[in-house]
DNA sequence: ATATCGATTATCT
DNA sequence: GATAATCGATATG
């Protein structure tokens, strides 16, 4: 992926259309690579959090056994039930949030996780978030590269965003669309599963550094 | 009221 | 590569 070159504004961005998410989360998924998320920042007059989808996860509903929706629709995964373009975060492991977006029509469950991230405005306040200092390009990935560390930098959490309109740019968090169009997508097993976890279904933009797990090419030995 | 289980990360060796 | 840390949601009694 080519670095963005300097002096160039970023393209404008715009909102998803409900109707993108009321689909298979394997569809949303694989489009949903190549969009930016964006939050608007805490802080008065400074500018918003965006970074760019580089991988996620689909989780298939019901019937799909790694899937929180597998458990039926209770009080936690509401929002999976619910309509499309709504942000499902939930809390894991003692520590992290992760988030996700619900996808199919309302009354079946289905979502797309996000994963990791490629950070392009805001990244000190990024950085302030994850309680890291930033001292070169190779600290990066350590903003966005991973579910529970992209929840941090973006200050995402359970009783903040659960339930927000992704769709909408009113929200303080929401999906934008500049036409960029991601090139060399790879499918690979989910990680951190032990159920279904032979299934094909996490999407990532194949060599972008800012994808989480250990590197596919770590050249010869 | 209590026990179990993670859609993870940081920090070791 | 292995593992400790950590606590909310859920199931069960």
């Amino acid at each position: 992926m080519p670095a963005s070159a300097p002096h160039q504004r970023p393209a404008p961005l715009h909102p998803l259309a409900r109707e993108f998410f009321a689909r298979g989360p394997r569809r949303v998924a694989r489009e949903l690579l190549g969009k930016v998320l964006v939050r608007r920042s805490r802080i008065p007059n400074s500018p918003d959090l965006t970074a760019r989808i580089v991988e996620v996860e689909a989780y298939l509903g019901e019937q799909d056994p790694a899937a929180h929706a597998a458990a039926g629709n209770t009080p936690r995964t509401s929002v999976l039930f619910g309509p499309p373009g709504y942000a499902y975060v939930y809390f894991i492991y003692g520590n992290h949030y992760c988030l996700n977006v619900s996808c199919e029509p309302e009354g079946r469950a289905g979502g797309v996780l996000f994963r990791a991230l490629e950070p392009l405005s805001g990244l000190e306040e990024m950085a302030v978030s994850r309680g890291i200092e930033l001292r070169g390009d190779k600290d990066l990935p350590k903003l966005t590269s991973g579910p529970g560390r992209l929840c941090e930098a973006f200050s995402i959490t359970r009783n903040r965003d659960n339930g927000a309109d992704l769709t909408s740019p009113a929200s303080s968090l929401w999906i934008g669309d500049d036409g960029g169009r991601a090139r060399g997508v790879i499918v690979t097993p989910r990680i951190g599963i032990t159920k279904a976890a032979d299934r094909s279904l996490r999407y990532l933009i194949s060599g972008n550094r800012f994808v989480s797990g250990p590197k596919q090419n770590p050249g010869p030995k």
